[in-house]
Order: structure tokens, then sequence, then C-alpha cells
DNA sequence: GCCGTTTTCGGCCCGACTGTTTTCAGTCG
């Protein structure tokens, strides 16, 4: 059973939570973090490099010690070192680092004293008031790590990026009412159009910045004030989520707009490209010495490290600033690149309405075409269509595309993939299609070998065009099921067809680094709003957000392109149509 | 422990707020 990477990346986690509240070296520390973050986020299976013999050190952060642990660990599925670590510390001890004000410091001030190990024996301890009489500890902290330890039990602590725009465009509304305030933006991972946030980082430009935060911390969705000063303050709305603001003048905007939209990882990077020139940047600007020499907008930051501007998604050090100092960063993906929708129901199975209305809401939208792609029958909870009900859908779409102006309905099928690979529909109804969309909807449990094999399977269908929500995850709430993304990526080029950007809010699958995965296979992608209502095409905004977090481009887009230029790329059955006309 | 358009050694991002101190360490973003 080889390591995901994910389970590499959080054994060398660990160990860096446990060598920093041993008080290590903080840089050695560190490589353990950045290496942990690269192998977490890269594309290929470390397992598979090393089985394949690969070169580690592709991996930035990965040196000669680290590649090392990594094959220890594919080869024993442990690592030396974080075993002698449990030795010397119990291994929850970790957990107690989740407990906002309890860093390592604290932790192993609180262990070695009192021999907590547990979150619940913290607990209990500070219940019995054993924590204040420690040194540098006192009252308030002590009931500080007891509230949050209570709401750390029942409490999830991401929000999707949906709802945390909901909470956030009111409240900076509020903040722009509010007199002598310039600008009032959101940066952050909201900014970066990260699937989930954490929190709010809400940045305004004001000459009184006292006066901004008495607004802020009066309004009225706030439940808790975590900290309040003269220029940073933070609390927590009602909704359970954190919103932090930060005041500043407007000649430093741009520089705290860079320094909050982040990521800190891309932040970092940039600070040691300055620093290497002499350079210091902050979130007040950028300074040669005392000299203020840039900071009003993001554009003047970057051009002193002789960058273009970086749009925020691609901020999170995967290449973006050797891409912009080689200019050759990508022209983004747009919502108005979009020329149709392949991925949609009607009231045929699940969905909300019927036909005509999908037609015109997509037509509203600025779409030329909308294919439909209503289940088939194995979903059985959806009403799934069979092959004669199919087929009746197929003559009223003919109907109707004879009278509809402006937009032209595509017809398909979200067919299902069966446990051993086969479509749920004969061969010969799937030809009559325009686009036969699978996906997976049951067996998610299958072990990955199986799961694999039985996606390909179903990817060298003939009619086969299009991998819907190629991960199964539903953010939150379930995790990927278990597949092997390279193979299915380098089976869809060889195929001939095409992964799917699932753009509901729950799933967005692909995830931006598997879309970054295909785009350099050369495999396109296509960014459906898997509507389920004339409601629903507002996804594709998101689908797209998470596309440009991908580096897509227009032309890695499938629905980017007209219908003329769609059609011979969507399934090899259609392609010998286009032969043959 | 990693890394190099000065470098294979000597660096490694930077500032605000809190609580516990009596000038600052720890934590966070």
């Amino acid at each position: 059973m080889p390591l995901h990477n994910a389970d590499m990346a959080a054994i060398f986690s660990e160990i860096a939570d446990l060598l920093e509240i041993q008080g290590a070296n903080p840089f050695r520390v560190r490589a353990y973090r950045n290496a942990a973050r690269a192998v977490g986020e890269f594309g290929k299976s470390v397992s598979t490099m090393i089985e394949q013999n690969e070169d580690l050190k592709g991996i930035r952060g990965v040196g000669n010690d680290l590649a090392e642990k990594l094959r220890e660990i594919a080869a024993t599925g442990k690592c030396g070192l974080l075993e002698q670590l449990h030795h010397e510390m119990p291994a929850a001890i970790t957990e107690l680092l989740e407990i906002q004000g309890l860093g390592p410091k604290r932790v192993r001030a609180i262990h070695d004293a009192l021999h907590v190990r547990t979150l619940e024996q913290l607990h209990r301890a500070a219940k019995e008031g054993k924590i204040r009489d420690l040194p540098g500890f006192g009252e308030k902290t002590e009931a500080h790590i007891i509230e949050t330890i209570e709401a750390h039990l029942h409490k999830s602590r991401r929000f999707k990026l949906a709802l945390a725009e909901q909470y956030a465009q009111p409240l900076i509304a509020c903040l722009r009412r509010t007199p002598g305030v310039g600008e009032a933006v959101v940066a952050g991972s909201f900014r970066r159009r990260c699937s989930t946030v954490g929190d709010l980082d809400l940045l305004v430009t004001a000459r009184d910045a006292a006066a901004v935060t008495e607004r802020f911390v009066r309004y009225d969705e706030v439940a808790e004030v975590l900290s309040s000063g003269e220029t940073r303050s933070s609390v927590v709305l009602r909704s359970g989520i954190q919103v932090d603001l930060r005041v500043v003048a407007p000649a430093s905007f741009g520089a705290a707009l860079v320094y909050l939209t982040g990521s800190k990882a891309h932040n970092i990077a940039m600070r040691r490209i300055a620093q290497q020139r002499g350079l210091k940047i902050n979130e007040y600007g950028v300074f040669r010495g005392e000299k203020r020499i840039a900071g009003d907008t993001e554009a003047s930051v970057y051009a002193t490290i002789d960058l273009p501007w970086i749009p925020p998604e691609l901020r999170e050090n995967r290449g973006e600033l050797r891409a912009a100092a080689a200019q050759r960063l990508p022209t983004l993906i747009q919502l108005a690149d979009l020329s149709g929708d392949l991925h949609a129901h009607t009231k045929a199975s699940d969905g909300h309405d019927d036909l005509l209305d999908m037609a015109l809401a997509a037509r509203e939208r600025g779409l030329s075409y909308l294919a439909i792609t209503d289940h088939s029958s194995r979903l059985a909870v959806t009403h799934g269509l069979d092959a004669k009900r199919l087929a009746q859908q197929i003559d009223e779409i003919d109907r109707i595309n004879r009278t509809l102006q402006g937009i032209v309905l595509l017809k398909g099928i979200e067919v299902d993939i069966l446990e051993d690979g086969h479509l749920d529909l004969p061969d010969a109804i799937l030809k009559r299609l325009d686009v036969v969309v699978g996906a997976v909807h049951s067996h998610f449990n299958l072990p990955r070998e199986r799961q694999t094999e039985r996606v390909l399977r179903a990817m060298t269908h003939p009619s086969f065009s299009i991998l819907a929500h190629p991960t199964g995850r539903l953010i939150g709430e379930r995790d990927p099921y278990d597949i092997d993304l390279v193979r299915v990526i380098r089976k869809a080029r060889a195929c001939g067809c095409h992964l799917e950007l699932d753009a509901h809010p729950d799933r967005l699958d692909l995830a931006d680094i598997y879309c970054q995965m295909a785009k350099a296979e050369g495999v396109l992608i296509s960014i459906d709003s898997d509507a389920h209502s004339r409601f629903d095409f507002d996804n594709l905004r998101r689908g797209v957000d998470e596309a440009r977090r991908g580096w897509l481009e227009k032309h890695d887009v499938l629905n980017s392109r007209s219908l003329d230029q769609l059609r011979p790329l969507l399934g090899r059955t259609a392609v010998g149509k286009v032969a043959s006309a």
C-alpha cells in the first residue's frame, strides 16, 4: 500500500511541531514545514517517484537529508526521527498547538511543569487553576484556554468561500460608509479565491484609524472582540467566522494589500528577493534604509524587485515568482471567456427547471451553448433517465433547438460509471449524444488500484467525452476518493477526452493543483456549473476562481471554444461524424 | 535542514498585540 504525498507531508509537519516544542533550531523546523508543504502540494506521487528511482531534489525544500527520510518513509511507512521524538515527547502534544495563543514555548512549559499531554488533560488542569501559577501565565491565559478548548470541540474552522462572501460583503459595505475611509477590501485567502477560508482579512485605508476600529468592533454581528489595537483588531462574528482588520495610510495601501493577501509563503519568498537587493518589504512599503521607495499600489511593490504585478490567485509560491521574473505569467481565464456550459440538469432527473428555462437562463448569462446532462437511471434517487426517456429528451431538445435563438442545447447525459467501469446506458443511445459526461456516484471506497482502473476503463469508451468531478470530494464533508489522478490525466490525453472542473461551490473538483497538472499534460478542462436550477449558473464564477488558481488560460479550457470549435473535441464518435461530413 | 545572478558557508521575513512583566517574550498573521 503506497503512501500518499499527504501522509508524508503529515509526518514532516508533526516532526516540525515536535522539534519546535523541543526548542530546536528554528530554521531546521522551518525546513521540515517547507518540505511538508512542498510534498503535500507536489503533483506527482512521491512514492511512485521513489519506485522509479527519480531524483527527489526536484521538490523544492527537499535536500539530501529529507530525500533520504522520504525514501525511508516510503519503504517502511515510518520515520525514525519521528519515532525518536515520540519517545521524548507524547504524540498527542502537538494537538495543544491548535489552541490559539498556545505556541511551542508555552506547550513545552505546560508539559514540563504539569505533565499535560492531551487537550483533555489541559482542559482539566486549567479548570483546576493550575495554569495560572506557571511562570509567564496568568488568570487571563488560563480562562482563555478553557474557553478555547470548549469552543474548539464543536466548531468547524473553515468556511466555504461562497459562504464567507455572504458575511464579508455587508461588513465591507458598512466600513465603506464610515467617514474618512478610503479603500476597504477583503484580502487573505478570500482574495486568493481559495475554496475555503479560515478567516476574513480586511484592509482599510483611513486617516483616523481609531474611528474605523471603533466602528468595526461595534459592528452588530460581532460576537466577541479578540483584540483591538491602534491599527489592528480581530473579532469573531456570530456566524463563528473570525475577522481581522488592518488600517493603514493610503500611501501604504499597496504594500499592506500584498502583505495581507499573502500567501505567507509568497510573501516570504518576495521579501527574500528584496533582501538580496538591499531592500526591505513590510506592510508599510518597500524601504531602502529609512527611505520608502514604493507602497501605494501593489504594482509599485512588485516593480521594486523587477516583477510585474502577480494575480492574487497565483500567490502560493508555486512558481509564480519565477514565472513573473521570466515574463511568463499566464493570462488567466476569465468568466467572460466561457462560451458554454457542458454539465446541467433539468427536472427530468434531480434538477428543478425544464429544458427551455435552463436554455433561457444560460443565454441570459451570455452562453451560446448548454449541454443537458441529466443523470442515468442507476442513480435512482435522482429519478435518472433510462434509454427510452433519454431518447424522448433527445427528440425534445431537437424540437426546442429549431425555435431557440442565440443558444444551442446540446444533447448529453451524466452517465454513471459502474463499479466495473462500464457505463450505465447502452452504446446505441450514447452514440446519439453530443456529449457524454461520465461520473462516479457509488462505491467511493474501492482501493486505489480498482478505483483507478474503473475510471480508466470508462474513459476508453468511444462515446466518453468528459470525466465529471474527478475526485468526488465534497468540501468539508467528504474526502476525495482514492484515485491515481496522474494516470487519469494521462489516459485523458491518450483517449482525447477531457476532465471537468465542477464549479459547484461544494465540489470545485478538480482542485487547483490538479488543473495545473492537467494543463502541463495538455489535457483540456471543462468548467461546468453542474446547475440543478436556472439560478445555478452563478457557479461558473466559482469554477473560474479555482481554474485561475490552477494557472488555466483560455486555451486550456474546453468550453472557452465556440460551438464549431468544440464539436470535433467532444468524443471520438463526434470526431468520426465530422470526418465523414 | 536548505540553498546560491555575490555565496558550498552563513545566512534564513517582518511587525502588531497581549499578558505578564517592569522592559519583553510569546504568539500570530
